[in-house]
DNA sequence: TGTACATCAGTGAACGCGCGTTCACTGATGTAC
DNA sequence: TGTACATCAGTGAACGCGCGTTCACTGATGTAC
């Protein structure tokens, strides 16, 4: 059995490689000669395991959303947003997910400009969170109908973290946000 | 005088089929003879032009800020964010500047992602108007210090924008996006 | 105004670089008997 | 357990495609006299 082990391990080099080069220089900067280097292995090693780097991408897409089913799993949270601490709690998930996809997220969005395909993967990528949050707005006095209040609301977190606004503590993102979102979407201050 | 007639004429057609490809394809996706042929011309005819796919750009780049200044003159709007026109001015400001020059701002994202010198332009480029706003916050019972509400704002409107949702009238837009800013920022409604 | 030459915009075939991909080879691990 | 062969992961030089870029050439426009 050691084959595969050894297998299996040259894959996840290349996966950690490729993971730490697509934060540091971008999915569409990075050479597979480059992953193949980062992982100290030859260029042909590659085709062993993926037959390309959009494959590869799959592969991390894959764990990606693995490690979020799992997590979702454990997730029991208020499900009233009249309360701050629901909207709280969904700005730090959605905040932590990034933090721990960052560079599959980021490939992910590269890929979906020059790529079809992860263009719709991406563009469907919210929407399970999406119809979360949906179930979370009966009652209130919404800024707009529910879809577009949601989808709002998703805009405004996910940018405003993309943006990661330099010396900006993660509790302050954290509270700028869910106050911000709260008052948007409720017409109410806490 | 017909030889620079005949010259501006090549680099305007070469301009306009660059947009109109950023448009459909990505700045990433289009090739430079992908440029050539939409505007009619020999491969070679470009680099009379421009020394590369970048100097294109930043050909782009720079009629679209000439063009922006010349409205930024006749702005005249109301300075007030307690009163919500004042919001839906600077909704309405920035959704039509995006939507008159989307291929340029396209391809300026795109270009980001691969060029570091268009990744800090693509930065400062809100900044301009993201102080302008600032002038706007005096007296509110801002969310969060003012720099961060401000990009608070900013981050929600470019972000919805872009997702551009299927469907909603570019009225109901305005509409969505200035109540939910307009109570994040104030925490009142109206 | 006419002639001879210079200059310029545009052309498109050809060149060459970068990089993805292949493939013959090596050495180690697994299997058959 | 030992021997002979098969299989597999990994190697890296070489190949070739796509595309950016060049350059000798053409025909039209401009200039000198």
């Amino acid at each position: 059995m050691k084959r595969k082990e050894k297998a299996a391990e040259t894959e996840a080099a290349l996966k950690e490689a490729a993971k730490r080069l697509f934060a540091e220089r971008g999915y569409l900067n990075t050479k597979i000669t480059d992953i193949t280097a980062a992982a100290g292995r030859a260029a042909g090693s590659f085709y062993n395991h993926f037959g390309s780097k959009e494959e590869l991408l799959e592969a991390l897409l894959k764990d990606m959303s693995a490690s979020s089913d799992e997590t979702a799993r454990e997730a029991e949270h208020k499900s009233d947003f009249s309360d701050p601490d629901a909207v709280r709690w969904h700005v730090v998930a959605y905040l932590r997910f990034y933090e721990e996809n960052a560079p599959t997220l980021l490939a992910m969005q590269q890929a979906a400009l020059v790529n079809e395909e992860f263009a719709e993967r991406f563009a469907r990528f919210g929407e399970v969170e999406r119809s979360d949050l949906l179930s979370h707005l009966t009652g209130l006095d919404l800024p707009a109908p529910p879809e577009v209040s949601v989808a709002m609301m998703y805009s405004l977190v996910d940018s405003f973290m993309r943006l990661a606004p330099a010396g900006l503590s993660e509790e302050d993102t954290v509270e700028a946000l869910t106050r911000f979102a709260y008052r948007g979407l409720t017409g109410k201050d806490y």
